[in-house]
DNA sequence: TATCATTTGTACGTATGTATT
DNA sequence: GAATACATACGTACAAATGAT
């Protein structure tokens, strides 16, 4: 979906060499064609490194100038890259001291019940917390969701976000076949997850889960809801899960905040080799 | 000097007037600098609001004159932003006639042959083809692959570039039991997968095929390597592979162009319900 | 204390892309 | 389409704070 990023001529020596400059950028597009700025998409990067772990907090980042020279880029642009971080509370900066890192807003990556929360189909963590945005009823299963199973007639469109310790991390938008909803217990969406529901209360036995996963750039909806910087990195997954008969009885967009997303799998060999029909992610709940 | 980094004036106007032709766009356009150009950031709402049918093919848009009175913006930021949804094929303009939906895109993304190259662990496409960059022997598995198994004592050290149709699509650092990796036919590495190798030429049957999957900006190596933006969003993979006895066989890091990256999988119901041991991701080979 | 190299902070001039009028 | 204003980004230079000599 988000279009191409424009493959713009990049190419530049990529040497790794310690302390040799080298030399980089396309070193003419001020804000070249992808629009965004230069020291926001070196912000990012730096965001990145810091909620990876690759740099803990106390640690201390390169200098301006060498950055700068590393990346061939004049140092105003370092240097509004980690007055950005500054302003986020990710780093702070003294004067001949250097610049440092400060907090990582976050531990090393997601957290194991984070994980938990977006791998396990069934279980609802105390920590995650649905916000209904809205709901509609009637809705036709849009053609982009059909694929994989025949479609039911009305379906229940749901917007929703998904929060992890009052953090949210996912945005949803997706259509529960109408005929199935009506049997879950009030309210029940809010505080268990559908695929549960489905399996608790539905009129038929279930059949596959579906998941096509991308990534992308979030768009200004994606953003918004998800406090998060426009243009930033996101995982996009669709989902759709069908009965035995085949009939579609959910299925949906799911928005991922890039810095809160990790997918686990576990695949058997003996499945492996049982291809196409084989790979198998998987979580493990705890520890 | 640099404004705060998350709360612009978040508000997304989320109302679905059907049928009025001109919709509530949100009133405004976040203020000040950004970091990202107004046009795009109206591109990616209107971009949105064709993804999510709310505009459908062939149904007209607003004339530029609306939409910038409406936004209070200027009326070329209008037409910079229909300019890149018609370089991105979205939607088409003509003199008097006015700019009207062309495409959805939904279907654009990677062709089944990449797809399929990327989520089958044995498959290996005539399309694809594998630029070996380095390999070191006698390397110690990384503390960061350990995870899930135990390591081996030697390892060779593969760094490679994965190409489709001569494009580079996925950048590989791995390490594969230097012990199995003698068994194999010379050169067999640059035209096979190396999970069917492991299969055909390996010492031990195999056991799990563990993924973990993050999404994240271009580091410049790479940006470099994969011919891609600096900063633009990439799909990583942990994928570590073990014997029955648990030994790593191989375990390494993929990062894959954001543009030219789609995970599928397939969980069957019953699986679902094994958790934590239990999704199943597949892509069909062909069609 | 004084000096020095390092490093961040500020400033000026210029060029380009963006956005408004 | 033209004129204007602004933010970004480059290069360069200098001031101020820090830590080590």
């Amino acid at each position: 979906m988000s279009a191409a990023w424009p493959p713009r001529g990049a190419r530049a020596a990529a040497r790794e060499g310690e302390g040799s400059p080298v030399s980089a950028l396309p070193a003419s597009l001020p804000a070249g064609p992808s629009g965004v700025t230069r020291y926001l998409q070196l912000a990012s990067v730096l965001r990145q490194r810091i909620a990876n772990g690759h740099w803990r907090v106390g640690d201390r980042l390169p200098t301006v100038q060498q950055l700068a020279s590393e990346l061939g880029v004049a140092r105003i642009t370092v240097r509004q890259a980690y007055g950005r971080l500054a302003a986020e509370g990710l780093i702070t900066t003294h004067r001949g001291r250097g610049t440092h890192v400060a907090s990582t807003a976050q531990g090393r990556g997601p957290s194991p019940a984070l994980r938990a929360a977006i791998n396990d189909p069934l279980q609802h963590p105390p920590a995650l917390s649905i916000r209904i945005l809205d709901t509609q009823r009637d809705q036709a299963l849009p053609a982009t969701l059909h694929e994989g199973g025949s479609a039911d007639t009305q379906y229940l469109r749901i917007r929703k976000l998904h929060l992890h310790d009052a953090q949210p991390f996912c945005l949803v938008d997706l259509y529960v076949a109408q005929r199935e909803h009506d049997r879950f217990p009030p309210r029940a969406i809010e505080h268990a997850k559908l695929a549960g529901l489905l399996r608790e209360h539905g009129s038929r036995p279930l059949g596959h889960l579906h998941q096509t996963m991308t990534v992308g750039a979030a768009e200004r909806a994606q953003a918004d809801a998800l406090d998060y910087p426009f243009a930033a990195p996101v995982a996009h997954v669709v989902r759709r899960l069908t009965d035995v008969d085949g009939r579609i009885v959910y299925a949906g967009d799911f928005w991922y905040r890039g810095d809160r997303f990790v997918l686990d799998t576990v695949l058997p060999a003996d499945l492996l080799f049982a291809y196409p029909l084989a790979v198998v992610p998987a979580t493990r709940s705890e520890t």
